[in-house]
RNA sequence: GCCGAGGUGGUGAAAUUGGUAGACACUCGACACUUAAAAUGUCGUGAGCUCUAAUAGGCUCGUGCGGGUUCGAUUCCCGCCCUCGGCACCA
């Protein structure tokens, strides 16, 4: 049996009569079929082809032939993303070349790629490295440029002491480099930004109008991180120079106690009347030391370390621009430079970084929101139809410190759990209200008074009373002195018990939040930072907070301000194997382009490249000859080179017109093909590579070189494949997986297919490789080659077949649109078992089947293709009719009050009357329905019928 | 902490708008073929109970937990728990 299928010289033969069909190139001109541009990722030439790519590129190029055997011509096309650190690592350590070895690794994955039987169109391959690509990368950045998108200027930036390079922010993982993980550090250094925080808002409202998703915009949303609120100054006193905040609470103004600035902030340099900010105060040389000590500090060491450490500026004061009172200012590196303005106002009292640093540095914390919960949901939620009543109450919080215990009441005619409440009577203070019910629910006689917190006010439903509640809660925390204890009135005792938990479990028990946040507050753990009645500001006092924000912005004369927490791209690296940025510098230092009738602007080779901390490029006498040669003595290059991103931004637009040298791409074919269809790729790359790519698009669309401002219609992360033990493939743990080895055990295709059977393709899962699952596919494949052997001369299609065909048939058109082919695969077997179950069949049909796997197993497809006389190849079949007439018949099932008792198969269209009839015939049925006649009766024909008595 | 996705047999998973939960496979078990093994084939495989000589069959429970809506809920609503992913001193 074995010999029958050969897949070793069945692969090679299909291989081989693909190429002499040429087969795969895609006449991007035609106009006869409707185009489709499918695209993947461009991979690395690591030199190493795992299983990742084949994920990646197989189960992809299954919707590739699938489309096409749909009328659809697809572009499907294939790259390498060959620039980048590896190969110059690489170098430094085999003393090979970057570029010797990357494209010796490009050749060996293109034979490796090819394995897989892809249907690729090579002729648009593109390399990055290919000075025939990078001379459009420098095109599109001197345009960049042109549009002052591309800007030079000083910033501290993240450097990689171990690669000797800058790193940009999205690059560094916890502190660390993302690919060596060494600590970052932060130096000043003269470096090429693209703007991209321009865009921000544009990157942010183009998210609504693509059908992703959700989780990929929100990750993309949240990278972009827009906050909308308010600059507000702090006039500093006696000096002339304003503290500018940025704020997202300008209603909590009122409760600022404190103003900090980060350690970096230009300010405290700046000169006034001849003295800067530092020199104006008494504890000059703690500053300076706490500003030194946080400059050697990275980012992470600043963050790692969240204790709110700072330092006050002593004699320097700030004036609350709503109260005029004057409070202290503060440096502190919990603030940062680079975001906002690098100042904040703090308001302890409700919000938690300040709240921690007041409590850290005892500073006044001044309440200004009284919290207001509204229940929206739940039995206790608002009801329109009730009235509201307002009612003056008291909560109270009572501790038992023997045991740490909080008493609570559990309510018997509701579901809820409360502390100890109740209303708060003429004449009472509400102190005495609380004592009075503490005594009057649960008769405890001697507590103490410990705190009294601010109000809360809350609007529910209150059930046993049946009305709506706006409740202005007075809160008191209370300690039990002793367990004397009165008895309750049998009243009280039917209302609810008390019950004693631990503030853990209280916490999780607590009916509202408002009980939480009283918890909370008497824990001592959080400001309240949720919105609420205004108190203690003025004016503003008994106001909700949302509603005033914008009052209070007018109010203390600020203006209305969004930030980003998005930053400019930096594209400047200190490497060798990248793009040479094209720019030389006259002999004032100012940058210019290089024209582009030099581009290219080739990356030397005459370069050392062992780390110095120097650009690589700077040891290149050529480079610096050829500066001199065209531009004059005086000129010199940039020595930089740029991220590799910036290469990968725009790839996708030369695929189609790979080969053009005289424009990126053509317009007439981006008018046609763009934008890409559908974008496979990992989800590591959501807010990297395809926001930068989105930011390249909308520019070059402002600038009119491209047509479409959104680059990628759908956008699906693929998932992972995972080891055989279920656990991340890594050297280090053995349990990589190597897919040439099982190629050559079971065959291509077999791994084609049990990537696809795997899981769901359009979902980042994670999927263990499991070696019983693969040769479970390769004994699919055989029991397809053994069916042949059925194929009667002058057989009939039996009904049943023909429609097992016409379904599968739209079975794969609808899982291809949902990019789910793990139920592709499983009516595939559903239809290979039926021609199992048949006798005999039509070649014809057999033909039908092998054209519906041929997008799964194209060898294979291809070799049994040929053997039942198939014209051509099967390639370029088209998918069976679909739409064959559905069966007449259907089964349907039967319910008695909602629970199946049967089923019955009965003509599609038959009547309700006759259903019925026959459904009480079934003696299940009859027996359920216990001689009681049915009230009533639903009937949806095809699928239901049920009885209910 | 915040945001997002998810939780279904021993495993990967399926169920398209509320309509027979577990398709399709893997694993495991039994049997057939074989000197034997492999390969292949047949049957079984959510839990529990039950009828029967044995089949066929029947009943109850079951999609993370607790409620709700509905004739009917994996699917919709409310409240929790857990897992994974992203972000994280962003004012």
């Amino acid at each position: 049996m074995a010999e029958r299928y050969n897949h070793q010289a069945i692969e090679k033969e299909a291989h081989e009569k693909w190429a002499e069909l040429n087969l795969y190139e895609t006449n991007l001109a035609d106009e006869a079929k409707e185009p489709y541009y499918l695209l993947v990722e461009f991979p690395y030439p690591s030199g190493d082809l795992h299983i990742g790519h084949w994920y990646a590129f197989a189960v992809t190029d299954i919707y590739a032939r699938l489309l096409r055997m749909q009328g659809k011509n697809v572009l499907f096309p294939i790259g390498f993303d060959a620039f980048g650190l590896p190969a110059e690592n690489a170098a430094i350590k085999h003393g090979v070349n970057p570029k010797d070895w990357t494209y010796a690794n490009i050749e060996r994955m293109k034979g490796q790629l090819a394995s897989m039987g892809p249907s690729f169109d090579w002729n648009k391959m593109v390399v990055a490295c290919d000075p025939e690509y990078y001379q459009w990368t420098q095109w599109l950045f001197t345009k960049l440029f042109e549009h002052h998108l591309a800007e030079h200027r000083l910033a501290a930036v993240k450097w990689c002491p171990k690669d000797q390079t800058v790193l940009a922010n999205e690059q560094i993982i916890d502190g660390k480099c993302e690919r060596c993980g060494t600590e970052v550090e932060e130096k000043r250094l003269t470096q090429w930004f693209l703007k991209i925080t321009d865009y921000a808002e544009r990157l942010l409202a183009g998210l609504d109008t693509l059908p992703w998703r959700e989780e990929i915009k929100d990750a993309q949303r949240a990278w972009i991180g827009k906050s909308e609120g308010a600059h507000l100054s702090f006039a500093i006193a006696g000096r002339d120079e304003k503290i500018k905040v940025f704020t997202t609470r300008p209603d909590t103004i009122f409760g600022v106690t404190y103003v900090v600035l980060a350690p970096e902030h230009p300010l405290l340099r700046q000169g006034y009347a001849g003295q800067t900010l530092l020199d104006s105060i008494s504890n000059q040389n703690d500053v300076e030391e706490y500003i030194a000590a946080t400059a050697k500090k990275t980012e992470r060491e600043r963050s790692e370390n969240k204790e709110k450490t700072g330092v006050r500026l002593e004699g320097v004061m700030a004036i609350n621009p709503a109260t005029k009172e004057e409070v202290p200012v503060f440096i502190a590196d919990y603030v940062l430079a680079s975001y906002g303005t690098g100042a904040v106002m703090a308001v302890p009292a409700h919000d938690e970084r300040d709240f921690e640093f007041a409590t850290r540095h005892n500073l006044p914390i001044k309440t200004v929101i009284e919290p207001l919960f509204i229940k929206s949901s739940g039995d206790d939620a608002v009801r329109a139809d009730k009235p509201m009543v307002e009612r003056e109450t008291i909560s109270a919080l009572v501790r038992d410190p023997k045991t740490n215990t909080y008493l609570t009441l559990r309510w018997k005619k509701a579901a809820w759990t409360t502390f100890v409440t109740g209303g708060v009577e003429e004449g009472q203070t509400p102190e005495e209200a609380a004592r009075a019910e503490i005594l009057q629910e649960t008769g405890y006689q001697h507590v103490r008074l410990i705190r009294e917190f601010g109000m809360v006010h809350s609007k529910f439903f209150h059930i046993p009373k049946d009305q709506n509640r706006f409740g202005h809660f007075h809160n008191f925390f209370f300690e039990l002195e002793d367990d004397a204890q009165s008895s309750v009135t049998v009243e009280e005792l039917a209302k609810h018990e008390v019950v004693w938990m631990t503030a853990q479990e209280a916490r999780s028990a607590l009916t509202g939040e408002s009980f939480v946040q009283l918890l909370d507050e008497t824990i001592g753990e959080h400001p309240y930072t949720g919105s609420g009645i205004l108190v203690n500001s003025g004016e503003f006092s008994g106001r909700e907070s949302e509603v005033s924000k914008s009052d209070f912005v007018t109010f203390v004369g600020g203006e209305k301000a969004t930030n980003y927490r998005l930053r400019d791209w930096l594209v400047s690296r200190q490497r060798y194997w990248g793009c040479p940025i094209p720019i030389v510098y006259d002999p004032e230092g100012a940058p210019h382009v290089v024209p582009a009738e030099h581009l290219p602007w080739l990356l030397p080779t005459d370069v050392d490249f062992t780390p110095t901390g120097e650009a690589p490029l700077a040891s290149s006498k050529e480079l610096k000859e050829r500066v001199t040669r065209i531009f004059g003595e005086g000129w010199t290059p940039e020595y930089d080179t740029l991220d590799t991103f910036v290469d990968s931004s725009w790839y996708f637009l030369r695929y189609l017109d790979a080969k053009n040298a005289h424009k990126f791409s053509d317009p007439a074919l981006m008018k046609k093909w763009l934008p890409v269809d559908r974008y496979s790729g990992g989800s590591e790359h959501t807010t990297m590579h395809v926001l930068y790519a989105r930011f390249f698009t909308k520019a070059l669309y402002d600038l009119a070189l491209v047509p479409v401002d959104e680059p990628f219609g759908e956008r699906f992360n693929r998932g992972l494949i995972m080891g055989p033990d279920g656990a991340k493939m890594s050297k280090s743990k053995g349990n990589v997986v190597n897919p040439d080895e099982f190629v050559a055990k079971y065959g291509a295709d077999a791994v084609r297919i049990y990537l696809a059977f795997i899981g769901p393709y359009n979902e980042p899962g994670n999927y263990p490789w499991s070696l019983e699952g693969v040769a479970a596919m390769r004994k699919f494949l055989d029991r397809v080659v053994r069916l042949a052997d059925k194929i009667g001369e002058s057989s009939d299609l039996s009904e049943k077949l023909a429609q097992a065909l016409a379904r599968t048939s739209a079975k794969l058109v609808e899982d291809g649109e949902r990019f789910k082919f793990n139920t592709s695969v499983a009516a595939l077997m559903m239809l290979v078992n039926e021609f199992e179950a048949t006798e005999t069949f039509p070649q014809s049909a057999f033909r039908e089947l092998v054209i519906m796997l041929a997008p799964f197993a194209p060898h294979l497809a291809e070799h049994l293709w040929e053997r039942q006389g198939g014209e051509g190849s099967v390639h370029t079949q088209a998918l069976p009719n679909a739409s064959l007439a559905e069966s007449v018949v259907r089964e349907i099932m039967v319910q008695v009050n909602g629970k199946r008792r049967g089923s019955l198969t009965l003509a599609a269209d038959v009547s309700e009357e006759d259903a019925v009839i026959a459904a009480r015939a079934l003696p299940t049925v009859a027996t359920a329905l216990t001689g009681a006649e049915p009230t009533r009766i639903i009937y949806v024909p095809g699928k239901v019928l049920n009885l209910v008595i």
